[in-house]
RNA sequence: GGCCCCGUAGCUCAGCAGGAUAGAGCAACCGCCUCCUAAGCGGUAGGUCAGAGGUUCGAAUCCUCUCGGGGCCGCCA
């Protein structure tokens, strides 16, 4: 149930009854008809910009206009009292009902309050991390992994039917790298010095790989060339290391849907399908690239290279899918992963990948509009930088020795729920600073200590109830007068709670999960603001055993708080907790 | 040289699909604990929304240009 929807509807009448009586010319476009929260709560409830859009195409005053429509408006029951203002704003007031008819729908939907059936069933399907297979995740995969699956959440909660997809980099040259390193430390692990070149990975991490591996071949590989091995190696090596990332994932709560191998597309002829595909559009031919201006590389040398013309589809150059040996790019496999995803039968395609992709975008973009005929969107979400901070110090890590702060040292350190929240505290396309002292901080500049506190406190106040003799299960609250919530920090903290249906849409829409997290905070704000009255005026306390219809309605009112962080923590992926610690 | 992202209060950042007087936290200053968790709450102060044009009844938001910060740019993935 989403308010501010119900109230266009009846807006969106009023102006078509204006049409029917001839007041208003007909077709006119009403999409930019909006009814949002005032910024001035004075102003009403709600406000409406419907006369100030329609004044231009319908040739009239948008105050003449607005004193049209608000005395229909104001037939209907839900609207009180209409005003117009300013240069032609409609702002409204809604029947009291309405409001405690939020409370109750809220505790009513428990943590499905606030779904939406805006994506009427879209398929969506949301690539993410795709980390190469190998090594542990890292910090940064850290951010993608919990930006993809908070906005997979979000996307599901507003109605798509949502796939977690992770795309396995098992085809290129760096798999091959994996195998000879891996192959290091299993001689090694056979008693033979290591010789880790420089190139190789040389992570700690890939030691079990090599006892594993002479545990399964035992010395039979010693003194073998490289032929002979690199292939069972590479499979084997591949195939731990991303046992370890589903590990690495699970431990931050992120479980895939799919895994998608590159490797997968060798060999079947789905590449070159989709590259014939393409040429049949005339988007395929073999050229040579314009070296990049102003930055030409030391031994550029022209070279004819098969190439995609991505600029056909506004990409700035064209791109090679093939490279001077004949062997595919990375490209090219991933352009047949992208058309497989279209294949089956997604209607948007979201991948979600680190900021140093920015330069793959455009082309990416383009394969996938010219494969689908422009049907299918693909969307791509960037995720910046994580710095890293102690205590406000500069957390280094050293690339050289291999040593480099993973996934796993984050979660350990502050824990699952303290790792997703603050990482979905600030928008993909901004650099977030994570400081692992104030994201265990507790203060009210900690976001996530602040949003659990009222969670807790409202947790508190339920048993404080229990412990008075009050019942104050959801059936009972479900009962309770809610026309006592009069107060005006009640009234505002409703129209908070009623904001989050709407806020859901508007984040789903704009693929944008930190709107939550603010959202989260916002109400917590308000909550703790409401409580703390109660503090300074003993009127306004929740529990009072000589008001019990009052303290019903105001349990239903912190009841229905609790519903919301829970269910916004709920698509963050964050548990909510019932006491502080 | 080109492309992408960013530029909002001293600091860190929000700003909802263009809407009314631009918001929050921190830092500063002033108040509030015999009282449901003061790990908190209330208040004061602080901004030419980088700059200049344009579109619009209306621009922090959309378009163009300039300046500043970051990233990327064939044979890596």
């Amino acid at each position: 149930m989403n308010l501010f929807t119900e109230i266009r509807a009846v807006v969106l009448d009023a102006v078509a009854r204006q049409i029917e009586a001839g007041a208003l010319p007909e077709g006119l476009a009403t999409q930019a008809i909006t009814v949002e929260p005032p910024r001035d709560p004075s102003h009403g409830d709600m406000a409406t910009n419907a006369a100030m859009v329609l004044a231009k195409p319908a040739g009239q005053k948008p105050r003449d206009l607005a004193d049209r429509l608000a005395p229909i408006l104001s037939e209907d029951a839900r609207i009180g009292e209409v005003t117009v203002a300013g240069p032609g704003f409609i702002n409204l007031r809604l029947a009291p009902n309405l409001w405690s008819g939020v409370v109750a729908a809220a505790i009513a939907n428990g943590s499905d309050f606030g779904r939406s059936q805006m994506g009427v069933g879209q398929k969506v399907n949301v690539e993410f991390v795709s980390a190469n297979p190998t090594g542990p995740l890292h910090v940064g995969h850290t951010r993608g992994a919990v930006f993809g699956d908070a906005l997979a959440s979000l996307l599901d909660f507003a109605g798509f039917e949502v796939t977690r997809e992770y795309y396995i980099n098992d085809g290129g040259a760096q798999v091959d790298v994996l195998a000879r390193s891996a192959y290091e430390r299993y001689r090694e692990a056979c008693g033979l010095n290591p010789e880790i070149a420089e190139g190789l990975y040389p992570g700690d991490y890939l030691i079990p790989v090599g006892e594993a591996l002479k545990e399964k071949f035992g010395d039979t590989l010693l003194d073998q060339p490289e032929d002979a091995w690199l292939a069972q190696v590479r499979d084997f090596a591949t195939s731990m290391m991303m046992d370890l990332i589903r590990a690495d994932l699970k431990s931050v709560g992120v479980v895939m849907d799919v895994y998608y191998s590159e490797k997968s597309l060798y060999g079947t002829g789905r590449i070159e399908a989709t590259l014939e595909d393409l040429e049949g559009r005339g988007l395929i031919y073999e050229g040579v690239i314009e070296p990049p201006k102003g930055r030409v590389p030391e031994e550029w040398e022209p070279r004819p290279q098969t190439l995609f013309k991505s600029t056909e589809y506004g990409d700035d150059t064209d791109r090679p899918i093939k490279k001077a040996d004949g062997s595919w790019t990375y490209f090219a496999p991933d352009i047949a992963y992208h058309k497989d995803k279209v294949d089956r039968g997604f209607d948007l395609l979201i991948d979600v990948l680190g900021a140093d992709h920015g330069g793959y975008v455009k082309r990416m973009k383009a394969a996938v509009a010219a494969l689908s005929d422009n049907r299918v969107p693909l969307d791509i979400k960037l995720c910046q930088l994580v710095k890293l901070f102690k205590g406000g110090e500069p957390f280094k890590m050293s690339k050289r020795t291999g040593t480099f702060v993973t996934l796993r040292d984050v979660v350990q350190e502050v824990g699952p729920d303290v790792t997703r929240f603050v990482m979905l505290t600030r928008k993909n396309d901004a650099p977030l600073d994570f400081d692992f002292v104030k994201v265990l901080e507790q203060s009210r500049d900690n976001p996530v200590w602040y949003v659990q506190y009222a969670h807790a406190r409202t947790n508190s106040l339920m048993m404080r109830a229990g412990e008075a003799g009050i019942a104050a299960d959801d059936s009972a609250l479900a009962r309770a007068d809610l026309t006592a919530l009069a107060h005006e920090a009640e009234i505002g903290l409703i129209r908070k709670i009623a904001e989050f249906p709407r806020l859901v849409e508007t984040a789903a829409h704009h693929h944008e999960p930190h709107r939550v997290a603010f959202y989260l905070y916002d109400l917590a704000s308000e909550f703790h603001s409401w409580w703390n009255r109660g503090q300074d005026e003993p009127g306004l306390r929740v529990i009072r055993e000589e008001a019990p219809d009052l303290t019903l309605a105001r349990l239903a009112l912190s009841r229905a708080v609790q519903v919301v962080i829970s269910a916004g923590l709920g698509i963050l992926g964050v548990a909510p907790m019932k006491e502080m610690k």
